[in-house]
DNA sequence: TATTAGCTATTGACAACATCAATAGTTAAT
DNA sequence: ATTAACTATTGATGTTGTCAATAGCTAATA
């Protein structure tokens, strides 16, 4: 038995004559005639009576045909679920995402994506990337939002967005344009705790290396709003992403500058075991978060020749 | 799709296990991978996530598993239907038997099959065997019970029991036993009806012509009552069936004679266009007239070469 | 760092089978 | 007898489900 047959003897049992029903199903008559044979002789029994015309069901075969099309209308069902299961965003997505991503992210994306999605659950913890990439290999989230590229490539990466690394600080000669990060390496720079990966991103970007940064003072903040009053209260330097600028004041605004093309860029992607349980509502997340940030960011606009990609 | 790879993704559900899912298959584990792989494919969807031990069915996969399990339950219906169907003896089952049968027959079996198969439903038609011919060939009637062979092999025979032609009447000699066709040749033979197939079959044992049989006084009864009736008033013969005889009454029981071997039989048979809508009513129908006449009948326990089967 | 055990995926070969075109066989009508 | 309208059969072919063998991966252990 299989489906064809079953799909057939219903056609047959519609139409009553094998030349119009071999049509119906795109099959020449002759294989038609010979796939209910073969089912007829595997039950044992006939279902259809060929010696009138048209031909009839047998009493039988009627409840054959009964069980049959129930078959064929869960077959339809199976056959209609992947699109409609790839439209459907419920169940609980676990996320770990970087501090310094998360706290200029998050707001922009969270209202709407519950709003979007009401069935979705969402569990985010604010972790660095290497609790990030342990958590993913025991199951512990679904999906890290990190800045990549990662030193090794254990991990599916979606990218999400590119953003400019900005200079905030008392800019030397007012200068707020066409700074190069080699013309702030003499400032005084103020970077985040040791271990987050934008700090060793800034460092790379500005050839920095640890030993010059912070010697004769050392404190490292663990937020943007203690680091930039650190900044603010010292002269000193730091460098803050786009998205995190968005948020400031008016009056730290004027704090900012540009860096010269090409730009310090970071890249932020999601990362995730491939193919996971939950890759509908990862991609579900990456969208809303691409349509939520790429317009809003300048570096969208950038071809990838303007961009410098922070490492780690 | 097909019927294999369904039931491969519910048993991969249940084991959580390629290798033991495979097992449980009676397949290999490589054969379990590819159509999983396939059915994934085709649906553009990842049904089972591989990476962690055991798997894991995604949460679209638990979708897709619950409607693929209730196809294998239809299916498994289905698969049972025809043993079940086989022992369903119900509808309507249209009968043409020839009277000379119907008189003796149908009262020792109809109130069984009745009984035995309550949802059977039963139209019969007492008609002549030529009339059973037609009706066969336009539907009228599903099956017919007649005296074969016929001269035309146009339908399925199902052989049903011989009933010895016994000789009733005033014996010459009150000789009751070893009477030979040919002894009662000249005395007066009274026959039913022309046309009837037992009057032919009775001429032909006999080796009487048409023109023989009573020419002084023409009277054609058509039931084995009136028939008897004449031969008892005028003195003369007739040949009636051993089913008949059974019904008699004590008295006129003691007018019946037997041949000696080998004895005139007639043969009586099911016929119908096989293979037909109503062959599982016909086959009930069939083993019931066996197993309710054959023991009845002292013709059973004949051997053939103790018979001669009445010709038409 | 090797190594092992326990998985799934891939490969190449093969046998089974659904399918087809062509034709035979059957029936009913004229 | 012939025709038209059916279904069944046949022999060839391309597809595909299956297998044995092996590659590839991961986690645990020494």
């Amino acid at each position: 038995m299989n489906l064809q047959q079953i799909e057939y003897i219903v056609a047959l049992d519609k139409f009553k004559s094998f030349s119009k029903a071999a049509e119906a199903c795109f099959i020449t008559q002759a294989t038609l005639s010979t796939m209910v044979k073969k089912l007829e002789e595997e039950f044992d029994m006939v279902i259809f009576d060929r010696k009138t015309n048209p031909i009839i069901t047998t009493d039988c075969g009627k409840e054959i045909i009964e069980e049959a099309k129930r078959i064929l209308i869960h077959i339809n069902n199976l056959k209609n679920l992947p699109s409609k299961l790839k439209g459907k965003i419920e169940g609980e997505l676990k996320i770990g995402i970087i501090p310094t991503i998360a706290s200029n992210l998050l707001h922009r994306i969270i209202p709407n994506l519950l709003n979007k999605y009401p069935n979705l659950r969402l569990k985010i913890n604010e972790i660095t990337t290497s609790n990030i990439i342990a958590q993913l290999k025991t199951g512990g989230i679904d999906v890290g939002i990190v800045s990549t590229p990662l030193q090794k490539n254990e991990f599916e990466e979606k990218i999400l967005y590119y953003e400019k690394l900005m200079v905030y600080g008392k800019i030397k000669n007012n200068q707020k344009e066409y700074l190069s990060p080699k013309d702030i390496v003499y400032e005084k720079i103020w970077l985040l705790e040791e271990g987050n990966c934008l700090s060793d991103q800034i460092m790379n970007v500005c050839s920095l290396s640890a030993k010059k940064v912070n010697t004769n003072f050392d404190f490292k903040p663990n937020s943007f709003d203690s680091l930039l009053n650190m900044v603010d209260i010292t002269n000193g330097l730091t460098l803050i992403p786009e998205l995190y600028v968005l948020d400031l004041s008016k009056e730290k605004k004027g704090k900012v500058a540009n860096f010269k093309t090409p730009y310090p860029v970071r890249e932020v992607s999601l990362i995730y075991n491939r193919p996971y349980a939950k890759l509908r509502l990862i991609n579900a997340l990456g969208k809303e978060i691409k349509q939520t940030i790429l317009p809003i960011l300048h570096t969208s606009k950038l071809k990838n020749k303007e961009m410098i990609i922070a490492k780690m």
